[in-house]
DNA sequence: CTACTTTATATTGGATCCAATTTAAAAGTC
DNA sequence: GACTTTTAAATTGGATCCAATATAAAGTAG
């Protein structure tokens, strides 16, 4: 009996310094969330509300509201009276998200090269220099985290809301995958690269380097897509 | 009283001529979407669970759910504990979306330049010979209906479900203005050459005749938004 | 044995009830 | 009178119950 009850855990605190219950809506939605990103929760496979609130500790109606929260951020296909299914995606989705983030990635960090500070270019490349020691799976996480310190700086946090969406539907299949050693060094040597040419205000060429990166990002994942389908082939195209 | 009781109304059929038997809690989310999006329910007024539940003749659960889709969408704001509230958007926040979706829109129309069928462009023009005698709020949804037409043909189903979302959330604020007849004029003109482009499979040109066009609807419903925040003015940005 | 119908079970959707939280109003204090 | 504390009302969040639907199983006719 896993029983991996919530910890109602520490309050956390917004911006505006005001204190925030979070309620069991949000909690479970987290839970879920990280569960899917992590791959405990594969593509494909259910999301059944009654185990699920039991393994949680609570009743199917946080679980309800998190389900639809997490559909509507397109994580599951919640599909009426049948369930809600971790999505999957085919190789053509996993292409057309690619395509979506290089057309708004290279204009973030262009926006962000010329207006980005040096403590977040400092948190940046600590960022970058943890990641070189990090195992598999913190590897990705910080990998985003660099990412996303970079784009806030762009100050338009509604396409980073976006980007962030679609870094998440597309990098948890990244993460079924060891990350080999060639691909980090040349990531490695990117993300120097990139944080090199935000601090001197180059954004045009730090907006095409990330191009760069982006689009070997999209081969790798592609692959590794191209493999998983083939293993487990098609859902229906009827 | 209203009791403007959702008519369980007939069933849809998808594209896989499957019956759909839609539950209450999605036609709550459409009832509610059509209010916020027509201006019936103004940015910043509250979304009281119970007593949209009693006009629309259900409980609250289906309610509930429906405002956490709408949260999730972007279109109401939800305060736990405290409420829902249809979304409030500052100039910033408009001009953010309006930048966001000319680095998509254009590349859209680009793609789908080069793909779009005969019986598309047909659908097209009928959209754009029926928005020109069409009132006020009709001339809203022609519109998107024509741009969404054209968008499909892209086949990037992600980026034309992100850019409707944009569209949403900025187009509500024209909703309230009559489009006056010099700009539709203006628009009616670009809509002709954008159509006519996309037959003869001029992709570049239609691509920077959207950009003008997106900039021109930027301006505008900027403008308007300038005068609704002056009127009434800020919500607290501390 | 196959195809169709019927039944049973699992699972989700919706309604009602109660608890928790917020907001306001009222009462009390200095 | 201004400020804090207490109390009451309104509202949302969560749990439990029941209904509706879908899937699987059993049964039946041909």
């Amino acid at each position: 009996m896993p029983r991996n009850d919530l910890s109602p855990s520490s309050p956390v605190s917004t911006g505006n310094n005001r204190l925030v219950r979070r309620t069991t809506s949000e909690l479970v939605a987290e839970a879920l969330r990280d569960r899917i990103l992590s791959g405990a929760i594969p593509p494909g496979s259910p999301l059944r509300q009654e185990s699920l609130a039991d393994e949680l500790g609570v009743s199917r109606i946080p679980v309800r509201e998190a389900i639809r929260q997490l559909s509507a951020e397109g994580l599951v296909d919640a599909i009426p009276h049948r369930g809600a299914f971790a999505s999957m995606l085919s190789r053509a989705e996993v292409e057309e998200l690619f395509d979506i983030r290089l057309r708004l990635e290279p204009w973030l960090i262009h926006e962000a090269a010329t207006r980005i500070s040096e403590e977040e270019l400092a948190l940046a490349e600590q960022c970058v220099a943890r990641m070189d020691t990090a195992g598999p799976d913190q590897w990705g996480q910080l990998n985003w985290q660099l990412h996303e310190g970079l784009y806030r700086a762009a100050q338009r946090p509604a396409a980073l809301a976006i980007v962030r969406g679609l870094h998440e539907k597309s990098e948890r299949y990244f993460r079924f995958q060891v990350v080999n050693a060639p691909i980090r060094q040349q990531a490695h040597q990117e993300h120097l690269a990139l944080v090199a040419l935000c601090r001197d205000r180059r954004a045009d060429e730090a907006q095409s380097v990330l191009e760069r990166h982006i689009g070997d990002a999209a081969g790798q994942i592609l692959a590794i897509v191209e493999r998983l389908l083939d293993q487990a082939p098609g859902r229906d195209t009827a």
